[in-house]
DNA sequence: AAAAAAACATGACAAAAATCATATTTAAGA
DNA sequence: TCTTAAATATGATTTTTGTCATGTTTTTTT
């Protein structure tokens, strides 16, 4: 449903959406430890996703990685999709090419209700609300 | 969340469900195709599965697998953990080994509620019930 | 008792995902 | 303009997962 690589891609967005802004950038090698990912690893990811345009960056001295206001408008569900793809996540619990509501899978009843909506759940939160969410103690970024 | 592997077994042992009995059983040579699951492979998943007592089996001639009335009781996730372990079922969004309702990731809230939703649905629904259901044409188990 | 047909056990191989390494390009400051 | 410090690009390596192959054991039939 979700691979490694987008699970660290979120933990690693969401703690610039903390730590960052346009004049407050963060290099790969502060923000490896605090997330708990391998820097060479997150450095890779964290390209995919400046090239995709879903963080910004800057090169050179006092460069680094950041959000800037537009970003962090993104649902978080481009995260994913930047990393993963649309298909792990809209693919159905046993991967069934052609399950849907008028040919549904043995366990189509069961799974496809809870998966809509955490689509739902994930294309409606933005970056900054779950941001917010951590910066006011609700919610935490542990390692 | 659930490995190719445990989709291979899930199409599987429903096959089963819905053909074979004590009386019936099936060879893997039989199974294969309509499942549409290396033979091989499967082959593999059903010895471990039949190791576990999630299935059953016998073997010489006119042996093969199938399930007793005993074996369809049981819950869809016995068949899941058997092949997964309950690790990749039970762990958060972000696989957060410390994520919990006290000290929530940022995607708890959102996830939690339905991944609890839809585990509780795994443990109440018997394989004996999904059967039913494809018997009766109410969902299907196509390629 | 022997032969045949099935599951069972084991391990080799392949593909994909995750991880690491290294050289290049860019931007700022001296 | 030169040096430095950062992202960027590319690809190598390792690990995990998925797939395949082959020989062994068990059960039934003759």
């Amino acid at each position: 449903m979700l691979s490694n690589s987008a699970k660290y891609a979120l933990k690693a967005v969401l703690y610039l959406a903390v730590h960052s802004n346009e004049q407050n950038k963060i290099m790969i090698k502060d923000m490896a430890e605090p997330i708990n990912v391998p820097q060479a690893y997150i450095a890779k990811l964290m390209q995919e996703l400046a090239k995709k345009q879903i963080i910004s960056s800057t090169r050179g001295i006092n460069g680094g990685f950041y959000l800037t206001e537009l970003n962090t408008k993104q649902p978080i569900m481009d995260v994913i999709f930047a990393i993963d793809g649309s298909y792990k996540m809209n693919s159905c619990l046993l991967s069934l090419e052609n399950c849907n509501e008028q040919v549904p899978c043995p366990l189509h009843h069961i799974a496809y209700p809870m998966r809509a909506q955490l689509i739902q759940s994930l294309n409606s939160k933005s970056i900054e609300e779950l941001a917010e969410e951590i910066k006011s103690g609700i919610t935490f970024l542990p390692l």
